[in-house]
DNA sequence: TTTATATTTCGTTAATGGGTGAAATATAAA
DNA sequence: TTTATATTTCACCCATTAACGAAATATAAA
């Protein structure tokens, strides 16, 4: 009941149901995640740690930046998979969703070192 | 993405999760419910308002008593019964969803003149 | 080493949300 | 009508949490 209460605690937010969304087409580092949502870096730290929690993304670490993408279903644990896919099936047509996943092909198509900088972000967001 | 975000954050809350896993056996009116929940009235009936709103449970009136039960799956939104069955999935076997169920047997095996009065409830709940 | 960058942790603030009791509402019984 | 009961609404309190900036941590580059 507790991991369970924990899972759906962590999809009760819009901000974490974004990242979710937008990790279906592959990992991203935190960085990206951070342009995608377009909030404060520590705020979305607590976010991918509150997903990280419920297990449902990993991360892996690789020089300064870190890496998240969905957690692996397991046989023992089919929970992931199961509750990705409701999410898929409800939010793939939603027109949020659907931006930011413009907005991450924007970010994939440049770059690192020209978006992931300071604070002046040069890219097109509309 | 609204209307999503309605339902998982009814999700987001232990006891409107035992609810709609105590409906699974049938429909059960507002002071059933907070004989197993042991909550006050008006904290249940807020429940059972946000639940109602997500459109996870109906309800209909008869006399004083208002009889609250899980929503129909309609083609159209099939979101509900997929829903219930995620819980089911991962909550059947629940030490404190199994505790409730056998709550509610006793419940539904004496009068409700027997429990439903005023302040003190005669049912035996451990 | 020093500097720069990516991320997390910490402290704080503001908003949200669960809980309650009292009052309001609705219906049935006396 | 008056009284009793079931439920909801309202106002409030307290706990939780999302947001941020600043500081701390970690790693890479100079």
């Amino acid at each position: 009941m507790r991991d369970f209460m924990t899972v759906t605690k962590a999809l009760a937010d819009e901000n974490r149901v974004r990242v979710l969304m937008a990790l279906q087409e592959g990992e991203l580092c935190a960085c990206q995640i951070q342009e995608v949502l377009q909030l404060a870096p520590s705020t979305v730290s607590k976010h991918l740690a509150i997903l990280y929690q419920a297990r449902l993304v990993e991360f892996r670490k690789e020089g300064r930046w870190v890496y998240y993408r969905l957690a692996a279903s397991t046989p023992a644990r089919p929970f992931v998979e199961e509750t990705l896919a409701w999410l898929r099936r409800h939010l793939s047509d939603d027109p949020k969703i659907r931006a930011d996943h413009e907005h991450l092909h924007k970010i994939r198509a440049v770059p690192r070192e020209t978006w992931c900088r300071p604070a002046t972000s040069t890219l097109q967001t509309g």
